[in-house]
DNA sequence: TTGAAAGCGCTAACAA
DNA sequence: TTGTTAGCGCTTTCAA
């Protein structure tokens, strides 16, 4: 069995009251007697049973994140990459991290209700909001902590970070039409995203700002897969007039896309021009490279878990709400005509 | 503040001992106040503080997850794919999960032991073993569970699951040699990894057996990435008498592979075979797609948690030890010369 | 500077 | 069938 503060004192000849206030520095022990307690304390390997604490504390020092994942073979890189940061960050601020993947739903919520009633975590990272997010209607009920990356269609007041999307689809379709681009399709993220309505925006604004025409036939809405970015694209190469360049909403489908066209035996770059968003690792290693929108996913993911460990500790985070401006990253997958 | 047992009794008027008894369905509840008991529970929505029952019952029904990664910006895909499958079978089990991210070495090494020692979680889920494993040793030394993916250099006296590499590798030369190719290049992984012995192991003996040379110079290590399987492919290409195939240890320096040959204006598949191992979900997307070997993580991940989960439950598990057979995806990288 | 005692919320042995 | 009591391991009043 497991070392308890008991053994300590009983080793120590003090009592438990004394040993606790010796490891934890409280002001009033003798040093001796601390130096002493600490020492046979480490003898021993005495280590806090967390559990005693958190119930004695009421807190838990841990930080719930519930991945909303579809199928069983989930390989969304943008999960890990962000689960490192939130990882690294929570550690760093001595704080655990309790996992769960849920596919959005009903057993999502409930996976929220039982945290929360169950006190099982003080508090929330929610990731990949919908346009009225369930989850923090749930946890504004519940008065509960949480943190955001993304915003909602509603007030926003939380913790939040979010990209400027509409700016990075801007960017992306500035470089399109400074390449001659003037049929331009677009691959759309599910609609109840909020980051889907942010890029639509982005790029039906600054379409319009060029002037040029929004072809409904070239206006397409995939599920963020490869799967789905290979299907659609072949669908739009085949129109009668199809579009010159393919604006993806994220890399994963851009990268689907990539492959559809050249099994229609197109280059891509000369002969039609492919974009995503995200910037993801394996971007740059497509053939031919992508161009896309980086986004500081493992940043986002230490700034939101700041954020929410702020919260937790009754702060108001310094940073309430930030908006990070993305950057284009041009590649070959855009080359000039 | 949340609900309580203790509100539960008081509203229904029974003692705190009958409303646990009643909740947990023992048998010697009066099948009214039973009923009486669960509709109030639920009004109040009345959840039992999870603490205080890990706290009683000396267990805490919470897996052990810790990621070895290296840099912050990580983005293996074997790891979330790999947690989807704990994850879920954890959850199916009751059983929550605690994840953290460490690079390997001494921190590595005291975020096991300071979980041990604070008891925070029932048993632990082992990744990417080493050749002598210290993960392993600790845990065995502390008598503490876990199961493993992969094997080690040793006994491996406890409860894994491993794929077996070297018929992978097996199948890979097969395949090359069937295809005409005589000079076979190796990239391979980092030494201490256990995998990396089995696959490399595969690769030589199977070499051997079809009588084919095995020049040092063809054989590279790399660490894993993209970046460096492309590093070394250039290497390997620009020797004066370069192999007509690549094989490398996995997929993710496969791709960098692809990359480098195309820098050089090879034709994958064509001038020069690459293949890869993981069957990573992109591999199938790459350019040309990738040759490569299944391993089914998914899966994997769901069968250690089980295991887990039965030593935990202090059973011998169904399955010890598990050696699963791989199979060959042939794709147009390693097409016919 | 130290210790006794209470109590966090729950389960389980024992008694009634 | 129900309730009383003890106690999991710790922190924190309060009193000495």
């Amino acid at each position: 069995m497991a070392v308890t503060i008991k053994d300590v004192a009983e080793r120590v000849g003090r009592s438990i009251t004394t040993v606790s206030r010796a490891l934890n520095d409280y002001d009033d022990v003798n040093e001796k007697t601390r130096q002493r307690i600490k020492q046979v304390a480490a003898e021993m390997g005495y280590q806090p049973s967390s559990i005693a604490q958190q119930l004695r504390k009421r807190r838990t020092d841990t930080l719930g994140f519930i991945m909303p994942t579809y199928g069983p073979r989930f390989s969304d890189p943008f999960f890990s990459e962000f689960l490192a940061g939130v990882g690294n960050t929570a550690a760093k601020s001595g704080f655990d991290l309790l996992v769960a993947t849920r596919p959005p739903g009903e057993e999502e919520l409930d996976a929220y209700i039982r945290n929360i009633q169950s006190r099982r975590v003080d508090g929330f990272i929610i990731v990949r909001t919908r346009r009225n997010d369930p989850r923090i209607t749930l946890l504004q009920e519940h008065n509960y902590p949480f943190a955001v990356f993304g915003r909602t269609e509603k007030h926003n007041n939380f913790p939040l970070v979010d990209e400027n999307s509409e700016l990075g689809m801007q960017l992306v379709v500035n470089h399109l039409v400074e390449q001659g681009h003037k049929r331009i399709g677009y691959i759309a993220a599910p609609e109840d995203l909020m980051f889907a309505q942010y890029r639509w925006q982005g790029f039906k604004t600054t379409l319009a700002a060029h002037k040029l025409p929004l072809n409904p036939a070239w206006v397409m809405r995939g599920d963020l897969t490869q799967r789905s970015g290979k299907r659609l694209t072949h669908q739009l190469l085949s129109l009668p007039e199809p579009p010159t360049a393919i604006v993806a909403s994220n890399d994963l489908m851009a990268i689907g896309a990539l492959t559809a066209a050249q099994e229609l035996g197109l280059t891509v770059g000369r002969d039609v021009a492919i974009t995503g968003f995200d910037d993801i690792p394996w971007s740059e290693n497509t053939h031919p490279p992508l161009t896309t929108v980086r986004q500081p996913i493992y940043q986002i993911g230490a700034l939101v878990t700041e954020m929410l460990i702020s919260t937790i500790h009754g702060e108001t985070p310094a940073k309430g709400r930030v908006l990070l401006q993305p950057s284009l990253i041009v590649r070959a997958s855009s080359a000039p005509r």
